[in-house]
DNA sequence: TTATAGTACCTTGCAATACATAGTACTTGG
DNA sequence: CCAAGTACTATGTATTGCAAGGTACTATAA
């Protein structure tokens, strides 16, 4: 166990959140995905991402168009779908759910419920 | 895909965190931590606290004690060790992070960067 | 023409984890 | 002695992040 590998973990189900806000707004293919996630200060692998994209288009929660790039292969641009929408939003209730929950857990510095007293 | 399988997958990492911020303060056995978290509203399954707490004992996260219970089997409670108390440290900057990762995303509704124009 | 570099997409195999399920062991009360 | 409650343990499955390697297209240079 090492903090990467935790903070790996940490990014299991969450990428798939910042890809659907990520594309909230406006399409993108998938270098491009990598590049604004980078800005956001968030590595995301090629390994990782077009397999991602790959699952949330065959659930529905994404579509793509094939377009052409004005210098190299053409490009897949992906784009959030209805579906994606209210997926996103139900995510979104999940992501404060779970952080609620921390900051509650971490508030509670100062309680500390007594030991079972111990009646041997 | 389902809102469900997703938010079991964002709770990957995290839950070791939710731990060690539980016991930073005192220690616990296992169904007591069941118990606490659910007060913080997260539902956690036996099978999947056990091996967790064992994974952070032999990381040296974690020690334990046996100890008599008034009623029913020893118990055995947990608590945090130094090098445990370091690693939440390292843990909670991690996951600050990826809040911020997260809200920066999320607040950047407005930017859409424009498509590259089409030369054909 | 051929070779190289750059861009973009895809696949395979591994490691780690949440969870369901089932099982073991100890204590108390009838 | 047996059932119920408490507490700990083990096994198997599904999912996911990631490393590593591969394919294909375009443009530029030799």
């Amino acid at each position: 166990m090492n903090i990467d590998n935790l903070k790996s973990q940490m990014r299991k189900g969450m990428l798939e959140f910042c890809v659907l806000l990520l594309l909230r707004h406006g399409d993108a293919y998938a270098s491009e995905i990598i590049t604004k996630m980078k800005e956001a200060h968030l590595i995301v692998m090629e390994g990782t991402l077009y397999p991602l994209l790959t699952r949330l288009k065959n659930d529905g929660l994404l579509a793509y168009r094939w377009q052409e790039s004005p210098a190299g292969p053409p490009r897949k641009y992906y784009s959030i779908t209805q579906l994606g929408t209210q997926f996103l939003e139900q995510l979104q209730n999940s992501w404060d759910e779970i952080n609620r929950t921390v900051d509650h857990l971490r508030s509670k510095s100062a309680i500390v419920t007594p030991p079972d007293i111990n009646l041997q």
